[in-house]
DNA sequence: GTTCTTGACGAACGGTGTTCGTTACGCTAC
DNA sequence: GTAGCGTAACGAACACCGTTCGTCAAGAAC
């Protein structure tokens, strides 16, 4: 237990058969729920009855579904595997830091739909976007680059376990394009028709793995973009303010 | 029983005040709320209120729910603008067509989580599909990498079109990463301190062009995805439109 | 012993998607 | 002309949902 200073809750009342509620608690059943259940078994009411008791109850540690929603997300975060530095090159670093991550979000049950509607921005985020940081910049990636980098690839690593995790929770989803792709005319759409192998292939890791292969040597190798006049602002040299007091 | 012809399906019931229901109206109804409300506002309820009928009127046209969704985006992707053929560079096309796609969802509230949830394949999204593959070919690229390359380009622009109308929607969850961010120790996170600017930066489309340039880059000059050996179908190389003539 | 704070919680509000059984209309066949 | 039929329309109900409110009671503070 941590903690920079954010007092911790901890119920007062220890009634004998009943172990007191806590926001801890509480974010633990909601993952164990959602684990076991998906996302569309999860609810509040759903979460207090397996603490026994009311949905009010929570009311006293989360503001609304939403926020538990992004607790939930971050202390998930925490099982992501952060490399130790200088341990391999630099690019083989970022693709276990990611891949990891996305495994994260994959393996749980709708985590990554949560993800997708959640700007995660709790200690385990930080602490992964720290180190995203960090091996782009060990790589030599420009400032500017770096930091719009790190957010196209979380970006794409929550999407594309988003969307992967749709695909395996709904095998409905899958056969219905499938169908849809095999009925597809020659004439009217010839490519779709003749790559219809090659868009439904590449399971397993294999394309996740491409395509971040493909953003991380776009990054390096693309463009610098430029900055839009408007935030000038003048350079990022690291040196950062003091904001102490 | 046939479904070839896709029988026009209307109302023989022509009551006086009242014009009949439809799969069209149902749908169009239905963005109308989507704009008009976002998301949160749609619902089958209130589509079948504003028809003036009950909820369970509707289900006639529409086995559920998520079906709806899914013709609604379909719909919506028709106002998606395909650049004519040889009227610029491959790659500016190309540009121009993802940039089209990413207005088209990210201008009417809520689309871009539709299409978060839902895997487009109705005739919009095919003809979307097709003229992608085609320019990728006539840039030259390899048929796996233009069939893996295709699927990314959409996840992309979905992604980033979900996660720029979910910060438009709602500046509550801007404003709680800008508050978390400006908060964040400049010991313990030293590099997101030091780039707290450039990560919030960026805005318009600017960062979305250069994301897809470094996409689009990576794509091109990336390597060519090995065929994972389970998938069989050997050959792959150059002649992949065997299925041709 | 009294007062105060606060976690717990039942009840209720206003929604949701979906199903079911029942109408009542328009068309076809007689 | 009318009987029958298929089916669009629909009201009611079911089983949920997130959230709010008022109340209760246990401990802390005095």
């Amino acid at each position: 237990m941590n903690e920079g200073a954010p007092r911790e809750i901890v119920s007062r009342r220890s009634r004998p058969a009943k172990a007191p509620l806590s926001r801890d608690v509480v974010v633990s059943t909601a993952l164990e729920i959602l684990e076991r259940e998906g996302l569309s078994g999860l609810s509040l009411r759903r979460v207090a009855a397996a603490l026994d008791t009311g949905a009010a109850s929570l009311y006293v540690y989360l503001a609304n579904l939403e926020e538990l929603h992004s607790l939930m997300l971050d202390r998930a975060l925490g099982a992501v595997r952060l490399p130790k530095a200088r341990s391999s090159p630099w690019r083989d670093r970022l693709k276990a830091l990611l891949l990891s991550y996305f495994r994260v979000l994959y393996e749980r049950q709708g985590l990554a739909q949560i993800a997708m509607s959640t700007i995660p921005f709790g200690p385990n985020s930080l602490r992964i976007w720290e180190m995203l940081l960090g091996l782009l910049k060990e790589g030599g990636v420009e400032d500017i680059k770096a930091a719009w980098g790190v957010d196209l690839l979380t970006l794409y690593v929550t999407a594309i376990a988003a969307e992967r995790s749709l695909r395996r929770e709904s095998g409905q989803v899958l056969r219905r394009v499938e169908t849809a792709l095999s009925t597809v005319s020659e004439e009217e759409f010839p490519l779709i028709f003749a790559f219809k192998k090659a868009l439904l292939g590449g399971e397993g890791e294999t394309r996740g793995a491409w395509a971040l292969d493909v953003i991380i040597g776009g990054i390096v190798g693309g463009p610098v973009p430029h900055r839009s006049p408007r935030d000038s602002s003048r350079k990022t040299k690291a040196r950062g303010g003091q904001h102490k007091k």
